[in-house]
DNA sequence: TATTGTTATACTCTATAACTATA
DNA sequence: TATAGTTATAGAGTATAACAATA
């Protein structure tokens, strides 16, 4: 190799590289640094779709649990319910999901997508699947099946152990 | 086993149960999920000793690497400079921390943790590694090794993949 | 011209209390 | 008395622009 460290700007060459090795080894540390990154990420690859990841999440759900209540909805995706309105708000509003007067219970609604929903959801798994196999590039089959499991064990012990 | 159920309300057994399981198939939704749980977790571990994930993680950076800047800091616990300003401040204010004027250049400080900073590092990382031992109960080494290695692969590919 | 630390600010995410209408 | 959906709100966490002092 030829010099090419001359050719940087010295305040680049001098400034020293810190490891946050000592850090990554537990596992709340990796896995929010980990969260954060790629959180951010998959936003972006649903932007163009006027999607985010909570309401892709909301949408999958809903496509596959026709008239599923708001407040078991939150719950599946361990949010609070408060929180899950503006999204549902969001999505009725683009016409992707409609609120259905439950006929058994006057207080509750049922959640449908809507076939412009579908419509956006298949272009959004897509883009959610092509995400995946980019992020996911340097794990083997193992890898990711570990590591699946693995964080749904952690989450499952975290939540037990209070 | 005797029929428990009847002496359940009606409205638990009637509300179904609705699984996240197909969510579950992209990282970014279980890395997700998981961080949520496990740094809320963390945070109500290190509370009575005063800190957070956060100015641990800072805490732990600045016993490893004395007299590091901010601006060095920040970079490697990814976060940006303007935010790191509020936790310095805070670990100063209760003397873990101390800025020390860096002689050769006077824009910058270099970061020192304190006696009393190194005596409450020592009993958070004592919580740390209790809390990494409880979440990770379920795990075994493999395991374990693997989610560590594979949340900084998924973390650098999305980084890079940009 | 670029960098360090800083201030101000805004936006997202998350959590809680409390309301209404029903059950 | 409890639940479904909602409103309002507050607290974290995160990101960007811009400033003064200095390199």
């Amino acid at each position: 190799m030829t010099q090419k460290q001359t050719t940087l700007p010295r305040h680049k060459t001098n400034r020293p590289t810190v490891s946050d090795q000592v850090l990554r080894k537990f596992t709340s540390y990796s896995v929010r640094r980990t969260a954060s990154v790629i959180y951010a990420d998959i936003n972006r690859s649903l932007k163009h779709l006027g999607l985010r990841m909570i309401s892709f999440s909301v949408l999958t759900m809903v496509a596959r649990n026709p008239h599923i209540r708001q407040a078991n909805l939150a719950e599946a995706l361990g949010m609070e319910r408060p929180n899950l309105v503006a999204i549902v708000n969001e999505l009725q509003n683009v016409g992707w999901v409609i609120r259905i007067p439950d006929p058994t219970d006057r207080r509750a609604y049922g959640l449908r997508i809507t076939t412009a929903g579908r419509n956006v959801l298949s272009k959004a798994t897509a883009e959610a699947n092509a995400h995946e196999a980019k992020v996911t590039q340097h794990l083997d089959d193992d890898e990711r099946q570990i590591l699946i499991r693995a964080l749904k064990k952690i989450e499952d012990a975290t939540k037990q152990g209070g």
